[in-house]
DNA sequence: CTGAAAGCGCTTACAG
DNA sequence: CTGAAAGCGCTTACAG
């Protein structure tokens, strides 16, 4: 009825009050001006959800995140939002923890037309079974991946840098490398680990441990390290694969009378913000979040501008970034 | 044109369908189980867009933050997803950095029917403008808001609580007690600066110093300190309005040779969750982080079900978290 | 350059 | 218990 109004007040068509919406060239100067002072005078709002029916499309990304409150999840949203918000799209974000539950009800949107296409940074664990959901629309899969899964991905190689952390932990002298690692749910867990193993095998390093933290917290982290001193022979450093579980690892190393590094190297994984500021600060593997989110955007828009594009599997580079703690 | 398949596949109406669809009793189990075959064989999804356009209710809620990047802001975000999650409504994500034209564009969505409801976090500065945009939409404040705007709030008294963590530090023995601030542009600013002076008056201690961080960031947190401790006497504790600006503050103490807390007693706020496994862990006022997302949603929900549910100013309790670094 | 009409895919009184 | 019809508020060929 809106536009209707629009179009009753300046004595024209409801087309061409929508021609004026919308920018169509060809519209006369003297029935456009007209028509955006009855849009002014009657305070007129276009009702967006006719627009997206009509037109089948909403310029809305679903992103499907396990964790808001993990700071590295957080950052990769936040280039996210910045590159969608850049190209005219808006996020409706769903806070998973990965429960397939939660996950179908926000799909439901995107099979509903509500949203364009959808961003996946749940565990590789449930990409199989989103698949049977999501069918055919437009996804990107960001950090966490399956191989299977026709649709594109952007994340790092975690092999290569798992790989090369314990190389430079090796070349600094130390021997008894231990692997803070996480749920075996995520690809990154996997790929860390093989990267982990690989270098030790390579460096003819024999001694190896890993501890498995229960979830992302540095509660998880402080544990793993306590378990990883009950043995005979401690390690003489640590390679954890989330920086908030390395906070935790340092502070119960701190606790255990541990000097960080002297006694235990610590290196952590992300490249979190405040990793400079901790004491002493923290060595760490820096991801390019905003990046890996950016480009999620971009390789997403690209498939649903043109259905057909290519998928492609990019891979970011990352960065050792050293300080204390090492 | 979809719903209208099934109905010839099943051989009813399209209204029929709608009516099984929506579990409206008062459908003849046979017919409606002839129905749910027919939506089995073609895999019919109903087009929401369709549905919200011609009930008028999007069942999406547009979340307005400064910064999803901080700590806070993404616990309260878990919390408002988790309850409107649990209420059958979902989350439309905006990270505003508090620019009204990025507010702006999401607003639109609100005033173009997507989004049932609004909840702001942004800094009280902006919001007067935003009153402007909003209008009359269901509308609730979070943690920031304007007293003059007629719209629901939830926050915490903040003014209480620095009050009674200067009388808390003034009690351990401290004198020189230091705030570092940050962005006038939040009330939070105001009201904890105002809780700060007004304990330093009734507590009869004349040093006062306040510094301001440019950011929510440890380096702006450190650099705080740096400014604080170039004064002829050096404070003998600092109050942070941020954990993220306590652990800056800590950084830069300690690399200035003062201990914590022997020389320098820091307390945070907020209670993020890495606060107790610093090193020294960090004494900081826990705000009810999930609750106030919780109850924001609650609060909206009421009034987008009852247009004319009063306007209420919810007052959630903080705590205070002793640690070691008080 | 502009308008009348069809249609996007649903839901909901209103009849029967 | 079920169906025909109207309508949510737009956009877009198609005429003129």
């Amino acid at each position: 009825m809106s536009i209707e109004k629009v179009a009753r007040l300046a004595g024209v068509s409801k087309a061409t009050v929508s021609r004026v919406l919308n920018q169509h060239p060809g519209v006369r100067p003297e029935t456009r001006t007209r028509v955006l002072a009855a849009i002014n005078v009657c305070e007129y709002q276009p009702n967006l959800l006719a627009r997206q029916l009509r037109t089948s499309q909403s310029n809305m990304l679903l992103v499907l995140i396990s964790d808001i409150t993990n700071p590295f999840c957080s950052r990769v949203v936040e280039g996210i939002e910045a590159e969608a918000e850049a190209q005219g799209y808006h996020i409706l974000l769903c806070n998973t923890r990965s429960q397939l539950r939660r996950e179908a009800a926000y799909i439901a949107l995107l099979t509903g037309k509500v949203a364009d296409g959808v961003i996946t940074m749940d565990a590789a664990d449930c990409l199989q079974e989103l698949q049977g959901l999501i069918g055919e629309s437009p996804w990107v899969q960001c950090a966490e991946y399956d191989p299977a899964i026709p649709a594109s991905s952007v994340s790092i190689n975690n092999r290569e840098a798992a790989f090369e952390t314990v190389r430079f932990l090796a070349d600094k002298g130390r021997r008894r490398i231990a692997l803070v690692n996480c749920d075996m749910r995520y690809l990154y867990s996997h790929q860390r680990e093989g990267g982990y193993r690989d270098a030790l095998e390579q460096l003819d390093l024999h001694w190896s441990r890993v501890a498995y933290a229960g979830n992302i917290t540095c509660e998880a982290g402080s544990a793993a390290l306590r378990e990883l001193l009950t043995g005979p022979d401690r390690p003489d450093a640590v390679f954890a694969v989330s920086d908030v579980l390395a906070v935790g690892v340092v502070h119960a190393a701190l606790e255990a009378g541990l000097r960080v590094p002297e006694d235990l190297a610590v290196v952590g994984f992300d490249g979190i913000n405040f990793t400079s500021s901790l004491n002493p600060p923290l060595t760490t593997i820096e991801q390019p979040m905003n990046q890996l989110g950016a480009r999620s955007v971009q390789l997403l828009l690209n498939r649903i501008r043109q259905p057909h594009a290519p998928i492609v599997h990019e891979v970011l580079p990352w960065k050792r970034v050293e300080r204390a703690s090492s």
